[in-house]
Formats: structure tokens, sequence, C-alpha cells
DNA sequence: AGCACGCCGACT
DNA sequence: GTCGGCGTGCTC
């Protein structure tokens, strides 16, 4: 009997995003295996494709004359559990992103393929040339060479999806060029840094106190049983990273691998040392910054069981372990474990999924999680487990909050209360180090009183409205309603309301001011875009060689700086305006990290928030360290406004270089999906000017459908997205799922 | 995505 | 008639 097999073929396309099937010839039967990557001719040219098998059948519902013979194995031999192929299929479901896009994340070499393939147009001739060109081509009325050539008098350089596209043209008149000699077509590949595993001594258990033991055990009792997902809630410094290498040790003795995902290696060096030390040989690291060639070699290594734990980002959660155990998620609400580039996966989710595939456990651990798995711990999806004891002893965090309204009243315009003010001083005497953090990032400025802590917020959305310079304008970046900027406060009638901003630089500038003889480092965005200065900086202070470190939300993150015992909150408001709705959460989160890294150290630590608004929950139950409190405030609110965990979303953001054109499109755009929302019981919100209104001479606006069912969004999309972008196709649209920043 | 086929306008 | 641009349709 003749045997055929179900092939993906790897082209990134939804055209293609379909089963093609192929004859298995005799000699491949028994190397070829679900899961296995072939060779297979493909086309009119017979092309030499890869191709993953997902499928066997006898009866072919293709015409058998037709069907061509698989060529053989691919030489690299890449084949993966039958599992992930199906995780694949669900990732296009859930993502609505092309099979074969969810096989290439899964598999490292599709990246190198998908890398090769994304071609790069380059002008070749100079703007005189072509501009004579050009002239030929309009007297011959050869209209798409003409459109492409004045394309490309405007950049010279650009990749051919997107040449095809804004011109309009198809792909042989791209060929055609080439031909002509007027533009190369080359094929980029970016080669990284290798991740440089230093020598770094063993270690041992250490022993559990009882409340690490409690969930230790909880945990393995349900070893090789139904998958499980649990969520650690562990404050800051209980311990959190022992209980996982506990259980993860049990596992591997099972003869199971183990997948831990963190946020992100650069931020969490700590725990990779850990678990290297722990673990030695049988770890292995994934790193952004790794090539794809050591990628797969990484990928390798785990399928063919050189090691048996890997510890990397949120790509990591692929791991082609053959028996998986566990997968464990550390700091699960970061921002980071979801995928920014198609398919936009969220590592947790998948996770989740891969252990229902596999019968794995999950295990997703933080001292802030997010209200997304809180809540579904409290309904009983998840298991809670809790860890309210510091593993070490530390001295409490002593963490106060200063009304900034009234160091205005009393005639202090600085951005330092006198508290802080007095505490920096203090510190330096002692030669203790200090940390400043402001989280000036991003374009958003919220209007606020400085007198009574107003701040001005669209009635129907409640976020806060967004200050635009260009007509002096309050716009609402969620339903897009525009009032005039106000000279007084509303509520108390005050002239004190502006619009709130400063940066860290300011706030370098008045620390110098302030404290001269304070050394002092800046750590942001745009000190640290070179490569290593992130190092540099956090290595300078760790040494000593500095007194104050000022940062944004990069300073906040797990780094272990045990000479530290103040933490100073500039402007704690900053985030929790943010126009976004996760915005208290964000702050929350934020302020219970950053006022942790004042917790490390053998003396006394203290943090000081300054606010003008202290009364909010963010802010009061941080200073309480109080999560359960923030979550029980905060899920209300979500209800209230069926914001998620209540509702999905789906964000649709539409760019163009013609601004004009971009808001008759997406009004138009938005009319034509009311059309079939309601059938769909969807809501449409929008469009307005995204956060960023404006990128790179793209200007941006985003629509928002809200729907309480995921199922809903899914067949909206299914259904009409194509055929919208095909209509709307001198717009971009992007898609994101639930999206976790808000555009 | 990428290839070939075939239509159709332009030109020898 | 022929040349060549350019849209269209198909890929197991």
């Amino acid at each position: 009997m003749n045997k055929y097999a179900d092939i993906i073929v790897d082209i990134s396309h939804s055209k293609l995003d379909r089963v093609f099937q192929y004859h298995v010839p005799g000699n491949l039967t028994n190397k070829i295996v679900i899961g296995t990557v072939v060779d297979i001719p493909f086309g009119k040219g017979n092309k030499n494709l890869k191709g993953y098998v997902i499928g066997f059948t006898d009866k072919p519902n293709f015409d058998v004359d037709k069907i061509k013979d698989i060529t053989g194995v691919a030489s690299m031999n890449m084949s993966i559990e039958a599992h992930l192929i199906k995780l694949a299929v669900w990732m296009k479901e859930r993502y609505a992103c092309t099979i074969i896009s969810a096989l290439r994340t899964l598999i490292p070499i599709g990246k190198k393929v998908n890398e090769k393939t994304q071609k790069e147009i380059i002008r070749i001739i100079d703007v005189d040339e072509l501009e004579s060109y050009i002239k030929m081509w309009d007297k011959k009325n050869y209209k798409a060479l003409s459109r492409a050539g004045n394309y490309l008098l405007a950049c010279d350089k650009c990749k051919q999806s997107a040449i095809i596209k804004k011109t309009d043209v198809s792909p042989a008149v791209i060929l055609n060029l080439e031909k002509k000699g007027i533009i190369k077509i080359n094929s980029e590949r970016i080669y990284r840094e290798p991740y440089n595993v230093n020598n770094i001594k063993r270690s041992k258990n250490k022993l559990p106190n009882m409340e690490q033991q409690k969930v230790i055990n909880k945990v393995l009792s349900n070893l090789n049983k139904e998958s499980q997902v649990y969520l650690i809630h562990g404050i800051t410094g209980s311990g959190k990273t022992e209980v996982y290498m506990q259980i993860i040790e049990k596992v591997l003795e099972k003869g199971q691998q183990a997948i831990v995902l963190i946020p992100e290696i650069a931020l969490t060096p700590q725990t990779v040392r850990n678990f290297i030390s722990r673990f030695g040989n049988q770890v292995g690291v994934m790193h952004s910054k790794l090539s794809a060639g050591e990628k797969y070699d990484g990928w390798r290594r785990a399928r063919d069981g050189d090691i048996s734990i890997m510890i990397g980002p949120r790509s990591a959660v692929f791991t082609p372990f053959k028996n998986l155990g566990m997968i464990i998620i550390d700091e699960e609400h970061e921002m980071s474990y979801k995928s920014e580039v198609s398919p936009k996966y969220h590592a947790r989710e998948v996770a989740i999924k891969r252990g229902e595939m596999t019968g794995a456990d999950v295990v997703l651990g933080s001292a802030t999680p997010s209200l997304e798995s809180y809540h579904l711990a409290k309904e009983g999806k998840y298991t809670l487990l809790e860890l309210k004891e510091k593993a070490a002893s530390t001295n409490k965090l002593d963490v106060r909050v200063i009304d900034m309204r009234e160091e205005l009243i009393n005639g202090n315009k600085s951005i330092f209360s006198d508290t802080l003010r007095n505490e920096i001083q203090n510190k330096l005497f002692n030669k203790e180090q200090i940390i400043l953090f402001l989280n000036r990032r991003g374009y958003s400025r919220f209007v606020s009183c400085r007198q009574c802590g107003y701040v001005i917020k669209c009635d129907s959305c409640d976020i806060p409205y967004t200050y635009h310079a260009f007509g002096d304008k309050l716009i609402c970046h969620y339903c897009g309603k525009t009032i005039n900027m106000v000279s007084k406060c509303p509520s108390c009638n005050s002239k004190y309301i502006k619009q709130f901003g400063i940066g860290t630089e300011k706030v370098e500038s008045y620390v110098r001011k302030e404290f001269p003889t304070a050394r002092v480092l800046r750590m942001d965005l745009d000190t640290t875009a070179r490569k290593n200065s992130y190092d540099t900086i956090l290595g300078k202070f760790r040494n000593g060689e500095a007194d104050i470190l000022i940062g944004t939300q990069m300073v906040a993150k797990g780094h272990d700086f045990p000479d530290v015992t103040l933490v100073g909150v500039i402007a704690a408001d900053l985030s929790l305006y943010m126009s976004d709705f996760r915005a208290s959460e964000r702050t929350f989160q934020l302020l219970t990290q950053v006022t942790g890294r004042a917790g490390r150290s053998n003396l006394q630590g203290t943090a000081i928030i300054q606010s003008y608004t202290p009364e909010h929950y963010s802010i009061t139950k941080s200073k309480e360290q109080d999560y359960i409190g923030f979550y029980e405030a905060e899920i209300k609110y979500r209800q209230v406004m069926n914001y998620p965990p209540f509702s999905n979303l789906l964000a649709l953001l539409i760019q163009s270089t013609n601004s004009k054109e971009l808001i008759k499109s997406s009004f138009e755009l938005k009319n034509d999906i009311l059309l079939v929302a309601s059938r769909l019981g969807l809501e449409v919100i929008g469009p307005s000017p995204a956060n960023v209104s404006k990128i790179k001479n793209n200007y941006r606006r985003v629509i928002l459908l809200r729907s309480n069912g995921y199922k809903e969004l899914m067949q909206f999309i299914i259904r009409y997205m194509e055929r919208l972008s095909i209509k709307y196709k001198d717009i971009s649209i992007q898609m994101d799922i639930n999206p976790l920043i808000s555009y």
C-alpha cells in the first residue's frame, strides 16, 4: 500500500498555509514520522523546499497522478516531537497566525530560513540615472516600473515585501529591476555574540524553611499525574529560586526534563548563575543574543538529551525535551513573556497548553502576580501557593509615602521632598548607597493639579487624558474624545494645573546641583544604548564606585545591591496615569519591585515614595506591601469597566505616512467593522490616535475591539480580517490579541 | 512567496 | 508580427 504524508510547506503565506500531500517512497517509510522535516519539490520548477510532516494517509484527497515524491529527510536532522506540531496548530487557532510561522517559532532553523527569505532591496544606481529611467518608463507608459522607481528615489534601501505592498507592483517587476541592474536583492543576516558562561562554583541545596518545604511538597505530590498549574505568590526575598531548584531536582530524578522561563537574561543573571551552580552542565541557557547556529545547538542538545534543564526567555518554552516534566515561569507577570512580533503568543499560555499536552506541570511565580493569573487562582483553575516569610534574616523594609501636595503648600517646589532630601544626605554621610527611581518612559503626559492632585480623565473610559501640544488639546487615547486644555483645575479651581513631565536626565541635574559631592550614575535607555554599557553601569555601582544610581524601570528588576539602604521614587504618579487600563497594576508591581531594592541589606532599608495622589490604592497598598488588598481593589475596577480578565481585547494598530488618509480610512474601517461586530457581540472602541501617534513619519491610530468571549474575537479575525486588509491595502493594519502594551 | 502563462499595448 | 511589461493563477 502506498503511503502519503500531509506536509506543511516552509513558505510563510496565508495562501499556502494548508496541507500539501506527498508520496513517501519505500526507502524512506521508516525514516519519516510526524514531526520530521523533509525535502520536497514544490511548484512548477520543482523548487527544493523544506516541509514539515504533520500526518499520514493511505488515500490522498488530491489527484494521485499529480502527487510528487518526498526527496529525502532534511540534512540537518531536525525532527521534533509530534506534540510540538499540535502546539503549532493550536497557536494558529489561538493567535491567528500561519502554521508555518508557528513552526518557525518552534524550530530555530526556521528563523535562519526566515532571515534568508527576508529579501532586502538596495538601489545600486544613482538618483540621476534612476530619474532618466523613470522618464523613459513614463514615456513608454510602464506604470508599475515607474511607481517602483519613484519609491526607490525616496529610499535607496527597503524590504522587498514593503515595496511590493506600498507601490502595488508584482514580484515580476522587482526581478525586472534587478535584471536591468537598477537594484540588488540582498539577504541580510545578523550574527550576534555568543553567551559566555563563566566558571561558576557548584553549590548544594539549602535547607528549606517550613513554608518553602510545604510548597515543594505540594508540587511534588502531583508529579506524573494530570497537568496542574501552580501560582506561587512569594514576597521578595522569600526564596522562590530555591523552591524552583528543589522541585526541578526531583523532576530530574524521575528522568524528566524542565524548562525555566525568566523575563530577560540580562536582567536576571543571578537566577541563571544559581541554576548553573546547582545543576552544572545539565543546564542549557537560551539567550536572545545567541546566533541562529548557537540557538540550534542548544535546541539540539535538549532534544538529544545532553541537557535536562533549559533556562531562557519566552522562546525557551518550545525547547524540544523528550519527556518534559515541569515548566517554571519566574516573574510571571512580566510583559516580556508576550511576543511583540507575529505570532504574538504569550509564553504563559503556551506553557500551560504544552503542559496539558505532555502532562507536565506549570509553576508560575511572582511577588506581584498578574491580575489574570491571580484571578484564575482565586477561581480554582490554578493552585495558589504562598510564601510570606523572608528566607534570609534581613531587616524589615520601612516604606514611607510623601504627599507632594503638602510639600507644595509648604513652599517646596523642588522635585525632592524635605524627607527624601534629608534621607539622601544621611545616607551619603553614612557612605551607604541610594537608588533614585523615575519611570519616565514613553510619551504619555497627563494633566494634574499640583494643589489637589486631581487628574483630568475621560468620563467614558476612566483613562487620563493625554496632553497634545498641537492645538493645546486633551485627547483620550482610548475613545478619541477631545476637549480643550483647561487653565483652572475643574475640582479646586487652582491655577496650578498643568501637564506633568520630568525625566531621569532632569533628576540627574537636580541631584548634581543639590548634592555636588555625590558620585552619580544614571541608567536608562539613553545611557545603555551602547553594548555592555548596562553591565558596566551595574558593575560600577555594585563595586561602590558611585553613591547614587538614578534610573528608569531597569533599575527595579531583580538585582542584588547589598549596600543600598535607600530607594527614592521621585514621582509614583508617572506610571499611574499612563493611558492604559493596566496602569495601576504596573505601578503597584513597579513600586513593590523598586522599593524591594532597599531590602537586601543587613542594615535598615528605607523606601520613600513621592506622590501627588498618595491615597491611590496602588500606592497605599504597596506601602503596606499588601498584594491581596491591591488585587481586591483592582479586580473590582476591571469588572466594573469590563477590562481583562473579564473581557478580551483585540487591538488594531493602523499606520500610514499620510495622516489625512489614515484618519479617513480608520473611520471607514471602523464602520466596516461595525457592520459585522454586533452579530458577533463585539464592542468597537475608537479610532483614536495611538499613544505614540507618529513614529518615523508613520502616523498611528488604534481601533479596539472588546468581546467577552475569546472565540468571537477569533471568529472576527478569521472571517473578516483578510478581506479588510485587502480592502485597506493602502494603510497597514497590525493585530494584537489581548495586548499587554497600549498602542 | 515565486514561478510561468498569456493578454495586450507599443514599436520595428 | 514580435517584444516585453505586468496581472493572474497555481503550487500536492
